[in-house]
DNA sequence: TAATTACCCGAGTACAGTAGTCAGGAATTA
DNA sequence: TAATTCCTGACTACTGTACTCGGGTAATTA
């Protein structure tokens, strides 16, 4: 299975993107900064996710980018395989022929295992992560935890890597 | 996360075993070449496998491997852990450390995916992996498709890649 | 006891894919 | 037109997988 930072990175954008939702387009720097993104490698990203038309971009001064749909219609399997391909476990990318013409031994068990993952991937919408997203940031501003702000102006140690 | 041919050789292998568990230890080339498997590269799989207590061997002639347990004990999880390292799929690698000092947008996410990945995979056992590998078998010899023979003595088309 | 069979172990290598960089271009706004 | 921002493709370093290789060591058989 092809699960690495591409896919991660995709997500983490486009929670940051919901959590905007509604407002003006947000820059790419900006999701970069925030989430520790290299801004040209997420640019390759953002770039696939508007092909597969899961985000609008505009240019310009006061440009950047907006969820193409709202945060309830957008699953996280969606976004992943927009940027990553496929999420398949099996060696033979499901074609069944893993050992000589018929499947491997273990061929069922990993087209299970796909069809798992498939499953709760698909039962996660930007909206739900966001909710819980904001349930931790409450918590955090009770005092639980130290943490950047997320909205409103930031800009601080950048040289801290 | 890591899913590669090594876990999968490892379970497949592990399967080979289980299907001939109570009868004589099996040689390494032999499982091999019934799942075509580099003998080199399997033998560091199965020295991992006897490692973590799986499996047992004899040396000698007419040595080889045998399972450890019996078949109902030993679940996938743990054969793909043996060799594996791990499952986990959040990037921290469980620390919660990925973003400054918390948790990063999407942490939340991948560690219940991990889970729902663990639970899965450590509900099968070896046991079900032959049921249902006999079965198909069987769907095999009354016609269904043409396969190699698992049982008794055969060799043939060595050559074929 | 010598030969054979088979497991044991560590080091080394080719390749692919990920993660990331870089340079230049095109659209939009002020 | 100047600044800002997205857009695109090519390029590179590195890591980890998927192997290979060469020498062991233990057990069995003749």
């Amino acid at each position: 299975m092809k699960l690495t930072t591409r896919g991660r990175y995709a997500v983490t954008a486009m929670v940051d993107l919901a959590l905007r939702a509604g407002n003006a387009p947000v820059a790419l720097a900006d999701i970069a900064r925030r989430n520790h993104i290299s801004p040209a490698y997420l640019e390759q990203l953002l770039a696939a996710l508007r092909r597969q038309g899961l985000i609008e971009s505009s240019r310009g001064p006061g440009g950047g980018y907006r969820l193409a749909r709202a945060p309830q219609q957008i699953t996280v399997a969606c976004v992943i395989s927009a940027v990553n391909e496929t999420l398949d476990v099996t060696r033979c990318g499901g074609a069944r022929d893993c050992h000589d013409e018929g499947p491997c031994l273990t061929h069922g068990l990993w087209e299970d295992l796909t069809e798992h993952i498939r499953v709760f991937l698909e039962g996660v919408t930007l909206a739900e992560l966001c909710a819980r997203n904001r349930r931790a940031m409450t918590d955090i501003s009770a005092g639980v935890l130290p943490l950047r702000r997320v909205h409103g102006p930031r800009q601080s140690s950048l040289a801290a890597k």
